[in-house]
DNA sequence: TGATTTGCTATCATATAGGATAGTACTATC
DNA sequence: GATAGTACTATCCTATATGATAGCAAATCA
C-alpha cells in the first residue's frame, strides 16, 4: 500500500544518510592537499611554523596556517605559543589526532592495491 | 610515529611521500559530493541512470554522468548497455569497489568517535 | 500528432581551493 | 642604521568543482 511504501522509502533514505555522515565528517577532516603531509610532519614529534613549513616542499606560509587551525578546530593539533624572542609557536598532534593512524593504515593499504589494479603490475 | 609504520629511514622527504602517496589516492576515490552516495546505492544492487539519479535527491544528470564516469574509470564500477527502447543502462559494483567497504567502515568508525569528540557530548 | 521517457551532452554561471606576492610587529645581530 | 628571522595576515588572481538550464535521438504512449 501507498504509505507503507512511501515510509519505508523515506526510513531508508534517512538511515543512509544517516550512516554517510559520520565517513563524509573523516573525509572532510583529511581532504585538501595539506592536511595530510602536515598530519605526517607533526607525528614525528613538535613542530615549530618554519619547521613545518621547511619540511613541506611546495606550501606557502597562507595555506599552512589555514590548515593549521582547521586541524586544531578539529582537535587533532594543538598550538602553543611561548612568549619569546622572534615568535615561537609550536604544533604538535593530540591523542585524537593520533587516533587517525589507524584509517590512513587503511587508506594505505588500499591505495596500495587501487595502484597494483589500475596503474598496473 | 604513530601514522606510519616506523622505520629508520621513514624520515626523508621522499620516503614520506612514497608513503603518502597511495593514501591520497585512496582518498581521492571517494573524494567530492557524489561518489559515496553513488556507490552506496549500488551497494545495494545493480541500477539504472535515473534510478540511482532518483536514489540520491539533489545530484543533476550532469554530475551523475561525471562521478560514474569516474567510477568506471577506477574500475568500482562496472557499465552495460542494453540496446533496447528509450536507453537501458546498468550500472553495478565491481568486486574492486567491494573491496572499499572496509575501508569505508573505518572511516565511518573514526567519524562517529570524531563527532562524539567535537560536535556532542 | 504531440507529449513523454531515457541517458546522456553542451553552455553558462558561481563558489571555493589554492597560489603568488607583499607586508607587519618585534627583536637580535652586524 | 640596515638586515634578518618568526609567525603570521591581506590582497589579488586562477583553476576547478559544482549547479542551473537546455537540448537531443529514438521509441513509445495518448
Amino acid at each position: 500500500m501507498a504509505l507503507f511504501e512511501k515510509r519505508a522509502e523515506l526510513h531508508t533514505t534517512q538511515e543512509c544518510s544517516r550512516q554517510i555522515m559520520p565517513v563524509r565528517d573523516a573525509l572532510e577532516v583529511l581532504n585538501g592537499r595539506w592536511k595530510l603531509p602536515i598530519l605526517i610532519a607533526l607525528s614525528f614529534g613538535a613542530k615549530r611554523f618554519k619547521e613545518i613549513s621547511r619540511e613541506i616542499p611546495g606550501i606557502t606560509d597562507k595555506m599552512l596556517s589555514k590548515e593549521l587551525k582547521m586541524l586544531e578546530a578539529n582537535q587533532l593539533i594543538i598550538r602553543q605559543v611561548f612568549d619569546d624572542f622572534p615568535p615561537v609557536v609550536e604544533y604538535s598532534i593530540t591523542k585524537h589526532g593520533e587516533s587517525l593512524g589507524k584509517v590512513i593504515e587503511e587508506l594505505r593499504i588500499w591505495g596500495l592495491s587501487h595502484r597494483k589494479k589500475i596503474i598496473g603490475k
